[in-house]
DNA sequence: GGGCAGCTTATTGTATACAAATGGCATTCG
DNA sequence: CGAATGCCATTTGTATACAATAAGCTGCCC
């Protein structure tokens, strides 16, 4: 996408991620077209994709407004990430490349690194993480797949509560990819489905209850 | 979604359902404003849209093309729909109202009957068929699901060719809902994500082989 | 003859002006 | 006092003009 639509996008998503678009607030084409820098036109192009990718939410009558997930919201989408995301993995067991194998080897013994340090590298972790995950999609070779758990990954409470995980979870996390290392190593596709879904539950619960404080924060935020 | 730009979707919808728009051929977004008698604002509208239902794909320098389709791209999507229905069913199961049962008895009545005369109506029979499976999917309650199935049940490939199932297919479809609605009534997600995988696979070995007419009726149709 | 440079043309991206529609408010009538 | 209605302000939808970019072609140079 080309420039002054693609600053849009991002600064709109980013302002939504970041919380200074308050969830249920309505948002208006000009006033996001101004603090862009940009005109209403390539506002209007985000604000559709971000429609569709549930980011916000529209009226009746076509008024925008930031999207605001409820608790069951969030378990909907991670029941939904966890089935795909074990497809994915299904599907790559089979497929995947001794490329990518060394690849995902690479990022997990990465992301291993960055939390065995006495200052673990949370930040790295999570880079490691995404690019972990990535190349279980590619190897997955679908679009459609791709596609749709961008829809359920890219979620703002998800990427706003990603920060909030323990290292416990981070150190069960890498042993979990350990463990679908060796299923796609035996190319065992039902294993590395289930072993994805549990990994996926667990991250689930992780975000809840990251979720249920960053709400009670948000919610003594307004108090005050 | 308003007028003009509404027209404008169903009209480049339907171009490209019904074989007028050729799958791989470029689209203009000027030519399109011309024939469906807006300007490019809501065709740009329409055409971001069916590039986010992959109606139709763009190349690196944005310019658009109608999307063409492999077999392997319809399993594909077959794949991933047999996997979301289950789903829907299974959550279905334990959600479904007593209204939604008798709504789903009557379609189901319904389209056994447009079968079982001398002269079978399958688009009544499509008709029923798709309410049967709107009702599922609305016990399900996922908003999200729904995004993702009407993703992968509105392909092009998939609608040009729902008329060429034959009767026996039917007759089966007819049975596998029957099936289902057993398993509601005894709140077995289980059992009804079963039937409803078997009966959606079955739909793919239905679509392939008219897809594989299909195709090459078209392609003599070019040699011609 | 092949390939590259620069121009020309085709196509999409952006801005802006205007039209349509919606919501809120005030006023009025029951 | 409450509800309905009409007007005004706000917001989104559409058209159009212009800018930017990419593709294709032509002619030159090697």
């Amino acid at each position: 996408m080309s420039r002054a639509s693609e600053r849009a996008y991002n600064n709109i998503r980013s302002m939504i991620l970041s919380g200074e678009l308050q969830p249920g607030s309505q948002i208006r084409e000009e006033a996001l077209a101004e603090l862009c820098g940009v005109s209403r036109t390539p506002v209007r192009d985000s604000l559709r994709r971000l429609e569709a990718e549930m980011f916000i939410r529209r009226n009746d009558s076509q008024r925008s407004f930031v999207a605001d997930w409820s608790l069951d919201d969030l378990e909907d989408a991670f029941q939904l990430r966890a089935m795909l995301e074990a497809h994915a993995a299904k599907r790559a067991a089979s497929r995947v490349t001794r490329e990518q194998l060394g690849l995902l080897r690479f990022h997990n013994a990465q992301l291993k690194q960055a939390i065995d340090m006495p200052n673990p590298d949370v930040p790295k972790f999570l880079d490691h993480n995404r690019h972990f995950h990535a190349i279980i999609l590619a190897a997955a070779a679908s679009e459609r797949l791709t596609n749709m758990l961008a829809q359920v990954t890219e979620q703002p409470v998800v990427l706003r509560t990603a920060r909030h995980y323990d290292l416990e979870n981070l150190r069960r996390s890498h042993h979990d990819h350990d463990e679908l290392l060796i299923a796609f190593d035996k190319r065992d596709g039902e294993w590395a489905a289930a072993v994805m879904t549990g990994h996926i539950r667990r991250a689930f619960h992780a975000y809840a209850e990251a979720h249920s404080t960053d709400t009670e924060i948000r919610k003594s935020n307004l108090a005050a």
